[in-house]
DNA sequence: CCACCGGGGTGTTACGTATAACTAGGCCGG
DNA sequence: CCGGCCTAGTTATACGTAACACCCCGGTGG
């Protein structure tokens, strides 16, 4: 040998480590005897005295009227006791499928995501289904291949909004789509949709209820169809009551940018704003801090509405008065429904209800 | 709810890869007519009139000697029109590697395993290797198989403090194992650390300076190494303080239940303590509305300090000092140290530096 | 003039599984 | 007594790739 070890990987990164000696060459298979390998489903037929197809069969759960009982019991038996794992890539090679989603999603340190993948990953492991999370390329950013990283061994997709053109390339892959939170008008994937609207109008009806007439709106800077739902519910809402008037201020989803667009909205020319109507619960902390540096009291000079009800929205102070998404249930939804459609079934359709949760930042219009 | 993707990496090596073509690429060949199946590597061998070996040579990028540029090239060609990629279970079947690492972590929806995750994933995703998820059973619940939902299709581990039960499952497994934040001594796995101990000395020299001599210690209720170091670190550093004294009280990581323990903490017999040094952001974040509650302003009559440095710090008012882990670093450097073993390199060794930030919740004493 | 070599490929095989196609009895109705 | 059917399996094959063992050919040293 006058060549090193092979390497599974170039060494592109900086502390990639040193270079092992050649004479240390610990290639210690410290779990299994020397020459021992995992055992096969090959290795199980023989110990219990079958073929291997007999194996498959069995373990494969389709074997009613196929197999007795007996010779079944002595296959499991062979199998626990040599500690078979079936080989995942043998199986995916044969059979098409992969067992696998892809989970699109902008972030995981977002809370609300990462909530929406527990969901999705709680019922995808109750079916033997694996998730891999693909970081959603922001709607501006350049798209990398969806692809790349999960390598094309998908079954099906669980995708947030997203890039258009990444959003095109996941159609044009052929795999069954479900989208999450975006316009259900479009017919090539399924839906999972939140009932956003509803909670807009609650808010609304809590807040004039209180008195407050004058809205200022602190809206994300994410132009998707969810922000759109929002804008659109809110006006539709205040419409109907008389008096009422809207203003609105964008921020990105970032607690100082918030605050500093606050400020601006609630120095503005003309009646000061009573209330804050926010499209997140990030936001509305940042509107908090700007209520503070304004010298205004929260929410006996200003009332704050949050949205999602993250933990964020009860370690703050005031506790927000916010709506609560099932953000676990979209992605139970989601998975369900990817489920579905590769069974060749109906998703469930139908928006999740959300709830308003009232706390301690909202108060009768000063 | 959306949020422009955090910078994951601070690398030195730029974007740190070979170019891989863009997902705006041939949209129009990657669609496969129904029934048409996906190109295999014979495919396009065909289309360059060269043999399967070959293209699986020249993909391979072990080809160097072996096959000229000019052939090379015309394979690379056919490839990209036929919008080739490679069956990785084929692949897996074949060369009985993965590319997949696991990683282990109590929850995302804790946002400091969530920043350890970009980082781990934004390494392997360089490296052609994936990344799934396991969340880690509760230091006391029962263990889940760990191979369950991943299928035993791993490479090897990365894994965060967990149940010792599921942990031996893996160190039975004989996959090269790194563990993240856990007893280095442990010589069956490479480590990847944070310098907690130094963190926890610049807080204590940072409130001592202030006056403060009087602590309240409040500390996390897991019984996991990282604590035991915390705690020992106060202690040793606070023992070199004259009439310094600490008093420590326990909570789980909630908001709520941080606050009734700081209340029951500051208001046991004996003197005040003016300084609460918490395990971490939440748990701050729950002791500055213990001061609230029990009139006392912060930082004015209570210091507070955190750790971890999530975006939490700077949302709630005042905003916390604390400290900043580098959370995505431990996430690449326990990728890149897993990538290491798998290389049989030596994977990088020493602590990860830590930073004290200096925000609005913390005073001279009273 | 032949043996040898290295560059540039090709043929072939094996990885572990799922499943279609087949077989060997046993039982029953006609 | 034979064809058909059911039960309980077995045999054989294909999935797409990586890599080993060849093979061919032109140049060279002896």
């Amino acid at each position: 040998m006058t060549q090193g070890p092979r390497r599974l990987t170039d060494d592109r990164d900086g502390d990639g480590g040193t270079p092992r000696a050649t004479g240390a060459a610990p290639a210690d298979d410290t779990a299994r005897a020397p020459g021992a390998h995992r055992p096969t489903s090959r290795d199980v037929a023989r110990a219990a005295g079958v073929s291997q197809a007999t194996v498959s069969l069995v373990l494969g759960a389709k074997w009613r009227g196929r197999v007795s009982e007996r010779t079944a019991e002595s296959v499991r038996e062979a199998a626990r006791t040599l500690g078979y794992r079936p080989n995942l890539a043998a199986r995916s090679l044969r059979s098409g499928r992969t067992r696998t989603a892809l989970l699109v999603i902008p972030a995981l340190t977002n809370e609300f995501f990462a909530r929406v993948w527990a969901g999705a990953t709680a019922v995808a492991d109750r079916h033997g289904f694996g998730v891999v999370i693909y970081p959603a390329p922001d709607v501006t950013g350049p798209a990398k291949d969806p692809f790349a990283s999960a390598g094309a061994a998908l079954d099906g997709v669980i995708a947030s909004s997203m890039a258009t053109s990444a959003l095109s390339a996941l159609r044009d892959s052929g795999l069954p789509l479900v989208m999450l939170d975006s316009d259900p008008a479009d017919p090539a994937a399924a839906h999972v949709n939140l009932d956003i609207a509803d909670g807009v109008r609650q808010i609304v009806h809590h807040l004039t209820g209180l008195g407050h007439r004058n809205i200022l709106h602190l809206a994300s800077d994410v132009d998707s169809w969810t922000f759109h739902q929002r804008r659109h519910a809110l006006r539709a809402a205040l419409g109907t009551v008389p008096g009422a008037t809207v203003r609105t201020v964008h921020a990105p989803f970032d607690v100082t940018a918030a605050r500093h667009a606050t400020e601006k909205g609630l120095t503005a020319g003309g009646p000061r704003p009573t209330a804050v109507v926010c499209d997140g619960d990030v936001l509305a902390a940042g509107a908090c801090k700007a209520a503070r540096r304004l010298g205004l009291r929260v929410p006996e000079d200003l009332s704050v509405t949050g949205f999602d009800d993250l933990a964020l929205a009860t370690a703050v102070e005031p506790e927000l008065t916010t709506v609560a998404l099932p953000a676990e249930q979209v992605g139970e939804r989601g998975m369900r429904a990817l489920l579905a459609t590769l069974d060749g079934r109906e998703p469930p359709t139908g928006d999740l209800p959300v709830e308003l949760v009232l706390r301690a930042s909202t108060a009768p219009a000063p």
